[in-house]
DNA sequence: ATATTTGCTTGCATTTTGCAAGTGCAATAT
DNA sequence: ATATTGCACTTGCAAAATGCAAGCAAATAT
């Protein structure tokens, strides 16, 4: 199912082939604020994507290794995504992306204090949140 | 033309509705290597997108602030393309995706350099390049 | 004067996205 | 035990974006 079309071999390129679409940077910044998404979070995000949209892309976000799925405790009916290290890694890039943003666009006030934070401190910031992602998701993998 | 609609507030939403699409930050990808392009110059890129979307896509940018076209010195027939200083805010991005695609896939050999560079001395390697950018933009705003 | 280059536009096929409804299984309520 | 709801998807079809090939006007080269 899975088979890759890259359309170059240059690393931009190749990356947004990957997650370079409309939408699964959404579910990753999701991923990140949130550690942890059952699919029915994923929909009740503010940018509304289709059922169907969001079925492919955590698809295609899994089988490029940068999600995974796993059990939810509660119940055999849910399923939980998370990020996988790679996933986690995508965390720099989110971090630019929201300080240009800040540049460029208005950015709504609850905002405010990441920004901040990321200005003022971005290389600890990324150190600690990503620290924290990753405990997150070693915690889950063992229960 | 451009009317702009956004699905959401969030930053990284709103940014991706601008350069959130298959071929944006290609376009100023090639502008970050080369400081401007011709219309022909981005048709040559080795991804070989189609001359419809090319056109759609510089709009889109330009509207958005991200390129701006000026005369070229040579011919009345040729247009050049550059990055504002909004789109030389992209570099960050840039060097992030560079970074990320440098952990998970195999980069081409040409490319090696750029990255232990970025590898070694990300901040230096910003601040220079993106001074480069600008003052190469400001040269040709003058002639 | 004629041919070619340059930056597009136009028409149409194909693919991706968007919307609404439906399906199947698990958990909960009766 | 049976019905109802919740959850994670699928399915069918309309709309939009993308891809391909050809065309076109203005500028330049011959």
């Amino acid at each position: 199912m899975g088979e890759m079309k890259k359309r170059s071999d240059c690393p931009i390129s190749s990356s947004l082939d990957i997650w370079g679409d409309k939408w699964s940077l959404l579910i990753v910044r999701d991923l990140i604020f949130s550690m942890q998404c059952t699919y029915g979070d994923f929909l009740k995000s503010e940018e509304k994507i289709a059922t169907n949209i969001l079925a492919t892309r955590l698809q295609m976000l899994e089988s490029n290794g940068i999600i995974t799925k796993l059990d939810h405790p509660d119940s055999k009916a849910k399923v939980l995504y998370q990020l996988t290290q790679k996933g986690i890694d995508l965390l720099p890039l989110m971090v630019e992306i929201h300080l240009w943003a800040d540049k460029y666009s208005t950015i709504p006030p609850e905002r405010n204090a990441i920004i901040e934070e990321l200005k003022n401190n971005k290389d600890e910031f990324l150190k600690s949140y990503s620290k924290l992602l990753k405990n997150h998701q070693l915690k889950d993998q063992i229960e």
